[in-house]
DNA sequence: CCTGTATGACCGAGGTCACA
DNA sequence: TGTGACCTCGGTCATACAGG
């Protein structure tokens, strides 16, 4: 039977269901009547007069065509489903040349091994997008805190005597800079990854606010000593002078 | 609401065919 | 000759629908 053939019989087929289902439904059968349809009954055909035979034996064969062209349809559907399979997944596709096809079992198994390794590339991408965003979220408590450093620091400059020269700041930043570069250096930069997975153990180990407080103390008690030393200095140096002329 | 019927879909068994 | 793909058939289940 060709595919043309059976398309239409199929398609005969599919109306006389519509036309079964219409007349059943106009119909005033009774529920015997209708059973005369049943499998059940066509064993016990004596029961019945040979038209009702004849119909019996015709609704047997259409349901047995019936049944191969949904069979066929589903074997389609199934075929289908595997020819897109091996379409999608790329292992599965047929070398050019020869055309080789593979079995259905092997596109399954090779379908399943192709998703699973889709969910480890999903997994990994996942971890690397948390790593960047926790990233992203320190750069910016870093940001803001320096933002408003700056905003506190230029609306209270302070009083003329109070405030830091640049001589004094640049010598606190650089203290500071000078200590926390002894640690940072140790921190893995083989490459992009390493480097960004250091920094943000590095910047809660080393960054906290009291570690950076006794930094800048060390640094102002060693300045201060230094401006005392120097006034010291200075006033001997003015006191032998002024000593000359007296 | 319950029951009977028709229909579509799924599944297993058994057969056939092509191919390595 | 084994194997995979395909086909047919019968059994079964779920669902829709009509009638009581």
């Amino acid at each position: 039977m060709s595919d043309n053939a059976a398309k239409e019989e199929y398609n005969m087929d599919h109306d006389n269901k519509h036309y079964s289902r219409c007349s059943s439904a106009g119909s005033t059968h009774t529920p015997n009547s209708s059973a005369h349809n049943s499998d059940d009954d066509d064993d016990s055909g004596d029961r019945h007069s040979t038209s009702a035979a004849n119909s019996t034996l015709s609704y047997k064969e259409r349901r047995r065509e019936a049944h191969t062209q949904a069979e066929q349809k589903r074997r389609d559907a199934i075929k289908k489903g595997y020819d897109s399979l091996q379409e999608l997944v790329p292992r599965c596709q047929p070398s050019d040349s020869s055309g080789y096809k593979l079995s259905k079992a092997l596109i399954l198994q090779k379908s399943i091994e192709y998703i699973g390794y889709l969910n480890q590339q999903k997994l990994k991408q996942e971890d690397e997008s948390s790593a960047l965003q926790k990233e992203v979220t320190a750069l910016r408590i870093i940001q803001n805190g320096y933002e408003n450093m700056l905003q506190h620091q230029q609306s209270n400059p302070g009083p003329e005597e109070a405030r830091v020269t640049e001589e004094a700041k640049f010598q606190v930043f650089q203290a500071i800079l000078e200590e926390m570069f002894d640690t940072f250096q140790h921190i893995p930069m083989d490459n992009f990854k390493q480097l960004t997975t250091g920094v943000i153990p590095w910047l809660e180990e080393h960054c906290k606010p009291h570690i950076l407080r006794n930094i800048l103390s060390r640094t102002l008690q060693q300045m201060a000593q230094e401006t005392q030393e120097k006034q010291q200095q200075q006033q001997a140096m003015e006191q032998e002078t002024g000593g000359g002329f007296s």
